[in-house]
DNA sequence: ATGTGTCAACGAAGTTTTTCGTAGGTCGCT
DNA sequence: AGCGACCTACGAAAAACTTCGTTGACACAT
């Protein structure tokens, strides 16, 4: 029995959630994939990439396969699944949990394409016979 | 000189930000008055909330009146400002750096009122000018 | 003046997160 | 067999964050 089968999976630290970026930009990694793309962008032991990797796993954050000598590891939530729930979060700690309310500071905050703006737009198309 | 007048306000902790919402939400608050709120959520020592906001002080996240007998605090940051901070690192860590894409995936995640699907449609043709 | 209540300051323990050194295993090469 | 390269596992230190007990100051009522 392992840890992601008794709790819902619990918000990555800082260190875990740059593994993760890792993780879905490769689809899969070995920890040495995964230490030479932090190690390039900040210092960072071998070990403490592995370690962290290792604690993931007891966490249910990442599944690992262990066929050759190196461990496979992948990323065990989707990118998308991961950016609501810290989506959530964020709207629930700052924006009285509206997320609408989220967005439209997001959106105001920052230059936007067109292109961007046509997809929102569309966006709220669609939403708009739901409600 | 204080902690702020050196560094860039870092990102708050946790607890750092509770204590930052009731200061938002008051305007201002004496330590008495912020753990008061949170105590009534979750059981916390005064003494806690008191070191978490002289903690706070020094990292330029409040500012403090040393008046009467008992400090007054404010927050440092504008409650929009700290949005503005939050959302962009969130945006950086998970989107991209797009908080045009984080938008969009906070808008398709939830219900929301007609009403607030009109004030987005607003703020994008508002924006559409510019870009 | 003595006791009671409220306050800030401080130190320190407890917890979580991050970091890495060391040890031991396996593989392939000489 | 011995060596070097690469790997995992483990333990533990270091750093960051959270919690709270104790102390001493001050004011006010007894």
């Amino acid at each position: 029995m392992t840890y992601s089968d008794t709790l819902p999976p619990k918000k990555p630290t800082e260190a875990e959630l740059e593994i993760l970026r890792v993780l879905w930009a490769k689809g899969e990694a070995t920890v040495r994939d995964v230490h030479e793309v932090l190690n390039a962008e900040r210092p960072m032991g071998y070990t403490t990439a592995l370690k962290t990797m290792q604690i993931m796993t007891e966490k249910g954050l990442v599944t690992r396969t262990e066929a050759g000598k190196a461990h496979i590891y992948h990323a065990a939530m989707a990118e998308a699944d991961m950016q609501g729930q810290l989506l959530r979060d964020l709207s629930e700690k700052l924006f009285s949990g509206s997320t609408a309310l989220l967005a439209m500071h997001a959106l105001s905050m920052q230059p936007t394409s067109d292109e961007e703006l046509q997809l929102i737009k569309a966006l709220i198309e669609r939403k708009r016979g739901q409600s």
